[in-house]
DNA sequence: TCAGCTGGTCTAAACGCTAGACCATTTGAA
DNA sequence: TTCAAATGGTCTAGCGTTTAGACCAGCTGA
């Protein structure tokens, strides 16, 4: 071992089908893509869409049957368990598992969103046609009806924040910014219930917007400073109450 | 199939121990960490380091020499070819495969270093202590002999941007930081070959840690920013002079 | 020269995944 | 109510990957 280049280096680890198509699905349940009482399509079904065979279908449904995410019985098909009791108890039994959130600090998310998605909103701002602030202000008014369904706003949000990454022409920033956005989902989505929190996060939107149409870079990358700082301290407020009633 | 949230699903793919480990060692090689001529450790000696069989190393070890990428031989230890025509031989037979500096475009890969070091700089001046300062004034004073090293002086080089990445308090950004700085390092090489290069990075280094050093955000970014820019500029010169006698 | 490295080969066993068959239960239309 | 069709539950045989270990064959350096 001569050669300082393998200095430190890590175990490979590979992960099994079954595995990959459990967080999968964790996650269509955790973004609330499947929601509580959804019907799950049949085993068969499953195994060809994945294109994976039924019992590797089966391998990732017993595991969601075991954290309860899944209500699976004999004959009919299996449904969604997705209420906020079954959520919350499996995110507290899977602390790294997948919630991301956890694995870096918070405020190393943020900190690290800032710089990339300020970034992002001046080179928008500058790259962005008529046809993206077309999308966008379609984007803007489907929000502004969904101020009472926090699951539909996070899914609109997300799209908001991706399409704007899109323009800034930069497909690592990009990549960075949907990675980092990810990290925040969970948390993410307990702010999105309180008061208040979804027409906050909308009026900052319309602000972007506003700048971006303009074509405006400083004030595109003001609108989503204070969009971020806003996001951030909700989030830091939300972590700081739950966080009295649980294990860690 | 009645669930839209199943519509135009994927296939699951799940890649092998195998080749994880050819992924990887492809990496090493293009992005200069394994050298022309360097000697690999032995086979049983990568199977502990990397946690797998032996067996499997060797599945690793024989596409690599399938590429020409290593040379092995019975009894002595196995070593890297990375001339200058079995890369370019390797990247016109894999144009997807791994090259990272050009899956990217230099521009982007820029962009997104200036966003990314700026902020690292920024920060790196409000949190480095005293003894961050000695190790970097120690490798600028080191970096001063090496004029006539391209090699040891890229080494160095790469210390120093790491170095002061960690003192931005924020593993993210450390992260893009390095991953972004791998990108670049094949035609950075080639780039502190040119007449003066090497006196350059190291004068506009010895800024930089001055304005760390008087904790100094703005100089420090105005600083990075300067470098950085310096070595964009060089880079692309660089990269259109080599072009005219390139496949493609 | 030869002990101790190296790569080359082989085996038996464990595991993940597949395709397919068959059973038991539920569902919904006849 | 009945019963065919769809569902989940179980099992088998087989294939590919990975593992641990043994042994062989070639090179290197003291």
């Amino acid at each position: 071992m001569d050669n300082p280049a393998f200095a430190f280096e890590k175990a490979l680890r590979n992960k099994t089908k079954k595995d990959i198509l459990t967080e999968k699905l964790v996650e269509m349940i955790q973004t609330g893509l499947l929601r509580d009482g959804d019907v799950l399509p049949s085993e068969r079904e499953l195994a060809q869409l994945f294109e994976v065979s039924r019992e590797t279908v089966r391998g990732a449904l017993s595991q969601l049957a075991a954290y309860g995410l899944i209500s699976v019985s004999h004959g009919s098909k299996t449904r969604i368990r997705a209420g906020d009791e079954v959520l919350a108890g499996f995110s507290r039994s899977h602390p790294d598992g997948g919630d991301k959130v956890n694995r870096f600090d918070i405020g190393s998310v943020f900190e690290s969103r800032i710089v990339v998605e300020a970034a992002i909103a001046r080179r928008a701002a500058i790259n962005i046609d008529v046809e993206g602030i077309q999308k966008l202000e379609k984007l803007i008014e489907a929000q502004s009806r969904l101020f009472d369904s926090p699951v539909h706003f996070q899914l609109s949000d997300q799209n908001f924040h991706k399409l704007i990454s899109e323009y800034a022409n930069n497909e690592i920033l990009l990549g960075y910014a949907e990675e980092l956005y990810a990290y925040g989902l969970n948390v993410r989505r307990q702010v999105l219930l309180e008061k208040g929190a979804i027409e906050r996060s909308f009026h900052e939107h319309v602000h972007i917007v506003e700048a971006l149409k303009r074509g405006d870079p400083d004030a595109a990358e003001r609108a989503m400073l204070t969009h971020l700082d806003s996001v951030y301290r909700t989030t830091q407020e939300k972590l700081a109450s739950s966080s009295h009633g649980e294990a860690g």
